[in-house]
DNA sequence: CTCTTAACCTGGACGC
DNA sequence: TGCGTCCAGGTTAAGA
């Protein structure tokens, strides 16, 4: 489900919840593990502990209290919801952060791709790949994609997914970003030109701060806690638009995929 | 070392 | 209605 915009709405969603309900009465699991398993000694400290803030790096939250944090990724399919004192539980509800007050935030995951870790002390440990720069931040910069372009042998749109150079762009958002910027997925990397670099950054930071604002992608089943679908998906000028008139040109959306992963272009705007 | 593929899971859409 | 196949926003171990 989630790349960056989707996670820092959940965020600032989560941050919303925890400012109004800032005392937990207990965490509880309905099974022991998802991807990883679950931290239960350390959720049994978290026992009427508050909740001061969840930060994101990447794609990954960090949930806060005063004295420990846990570290959550939503895989593919992951969600939270606020669940009132008297509604019951549904399928795929795995974890809930329980408030003193009765209600509860749930998280849901049917595809189970998500994951709670204790905090490891530095977000280089969380993921084994080692995190790049954050896409919205100064250091992402032409220089810097330049550089790490020119001597790779991939095309450009797995290397915009490559979370070892740059962190948070997926699969929805690395087809709108190269459209927005002219470039063709299949280019390789060594053959993309310092100016296209700087379309290439300056449209991830454009594209991703947008999505932000409309509240992300919402297709299928991506809401953030608030139960509030995000609407960047009417946004999306390739992505899932195989065969559709591109919106510059006319000619029809391409699909193909690549490095794994179903990817979306014109095959007129993008050279 | 770099790069690609398969696997982890469930559910929804589609074809027969 | 049912059953098989394919596909889905991510990550990463294993293979080439």
């Amino acid at each position: 489900m989630p790349e960056l915009p989707e996670v820092e709405v959940v965020k600032n969603s989560l941050n919303e919840v925890f400012k109004t309900k800032p005392c937990l009465e207990k965490i509880t699991c309905y099974r022991k593990d998802l991807r990883f398993p679950f931290p239960v000694k350390e959720f049994a400290n978290w026992k009427q502990q508050k909740i001061l803030q969840v930060e994101r790096r990447a794609k990954y939250l960090r949930i806060i209290s005063a004295n420990s944090s846990l570290v959550c990724h939503l895989g593919m399919t992951g969600s939270f919801r606020l669940l009132e004192k008297s509604e019951t539980k549904q399928a795929h509800d795995h974890l809930s952060f329980d408030f003193q007050d009765g209600t509860s935030l749930v998280y849901n995951d049917p595809r189970r791709f998500g994951f709670f870790i204790v905090w490891p002390g530095s977000w280089d440990q969380v993921s084994s790949a080692g995190l790049g720069v954050e896409p919205l931040e100064k250091d992402f910069s032409a220089e810097y994609l330049f550089q790490k372009l020119k001597d790779r042998g991939t095309v450009i749109k797995t290397a915009l997914m490559d979370q070892k150079l740059v962190v948070g762009i997926g699969n929805i958002y690395a087809s709108e970003i190269l459209f927005h910027s002219g470039v063709r997925p299949t280019r390789k990397c060594q053959r993309v030109s310092p100016e296209e670099c700087q379309k290439i950054v300056q449209n991830s930071k454009k594209v991703l701060r947008d999505a932000i604002k409309k509240g992300g992608s919402s297709i299928r089943d991506f809401e953030s806690p608030d139960q509030k679908a995000g609407s960047y998906q009417d946004s999306h000028l390739v992505y899932g638009r195989e065969g559709i008139a591109c919106p510059n040109c006319k000619t029809k959306i391409k699909q193909k995929v690549i490095g794994g992963r179903s990817s979306f272009w014109c095959s007129s705007c993008q050279d």
